[in-house]
DNA sequence: AGTCAGGCAACGC
DNA sequence: GCGTTGCCTGAC
């Protein structure tokens, strides 16, 4: 094989490839030795294969020139992490003690369908079966590519989905879940729901309510994807981690509803963002 | 063997 | 409105 041109991508603030990766936001990069660095691979949306590795000790991510662009974007690293974190109450030492815990967590932005229907798959399993669905889903539906002479799958096309029956579906152990997953990739490849319009609508809880009116997609399921897969960081997913570190940290005894409309006046345009350091924090610790 | 997960819809009050 | 229940599956 060639030798690869690599390109360091530039980033500010901190980065950890593997806090982000375990952070509960994506459940599809396998690792991977490519030229012998230990990094991680995977599809983004459509696409072949990206690779990227992070040098332990400098913190320095590479990448193969050609997917510099995406990978970047899709990891995060042109966001501007000073000013989401001057954006967070200052005096909230919950949440500095959780940044401090996992300071390197990006919130990634991930291509929304596919993001979406992971979410979708995710209710009521842990993370070691959503993995499982999601590998499933791919290695059967998924366009196949070859990266250091290994297979890898793309999420599958919401046409693609579209197309099969419930029970097809449900062959991947997905359970009660494979209808919403048919039906919300029915709507998308239908275009009964624009998911470009849903990604461009100013409005996040009109955006939320576009989610929202797919069966199989509440509250929580529309924010991860919006926050995760549309790079609303306004949003503010909350599931029982996040209800459990409000309530124990914040003493916050509240329901989701509620909570909701707390974080967002309290941790203000990129409640999301914070979020998500309080999720890892909560999960790790609590 | 039973319980129970990183929810949601459909009911019942 | 608010609380309860059924839903598939696999790991513990």
């Amino acid at each position: 094989m060639a030798g690869i041109d690599w390109v360091e991508l530039p980033y500010a603030g901190a980065f950890s490839l593997r806090d982000t990766l375990k952070s509960g936001q994506v459940f599809h990069w396998e690792p991977l030795s490519l030229e012998g660095r230990e990094g991680v691979a995977g599809c983004i949306g459509d696409g072949p294969p990206a690779f990227l590795y992070q040098d332990t000790l400098s913190g320095a991510a590479w990448t193969p020139a050609g997917d510099a662009e995406r990978v970047r974007r899709y990891f995060g690293l042109d966001q501007d992490l000073a000013a989401i974190h001057a954006s967070f109450p200052g005096d909230d030492r919950v949440l500095q003690e959780a940044m401090a815990f996992c300071p390197g967590i990006r919130v990634l932005r991930q291509p929304l369908w596919e993001c979406l229907a992971t979410f979708i798959t995710s209710s009521m399993k842990r993370v070691s079966h959503i993995r499982a669905i999601a590998l499933t889903l791919r290695q059967r539906y998924g366009a196949p590519h070859l990266l250091a002479g290994r297979p890898f799958y793309a999420y599958p096309r919401a046409e693609t989905l579209a197309s099969l029956s419930e029970a097809a579906l449900r062959d991947c152990a997905l359970g009660y879940r494979a209808k919403s997953l048919l039906l919300a990739a029915q709507a998308v490849a239908e275009g009964e729901l624009d998911l470009a319009a849903v990604e461009a609508e100013p409005s996040l809880d009109l955006a939320r309510e576009r989610l929202m009116s797919l069966y199989g997609v509440g509250a929580k399921i529309a924010d991860c994807a919006l926050l995760f897969g549309a790079g609303r960081w306004e949003a503010f997913p909350i599931d029982v981690w996040m209800e459990r570190v409000l309530r124990e940290r914040y003493r916050k005894r509240l329901k989701a509803e509620k909570l909701r409309a707390w974080a967002a006046k309290h941790f203000g345009p990129c409640a999301g963002y914070a979020q998500q350091y309080l999720f890892h924090f909560s999960r790790k610790t609590l």
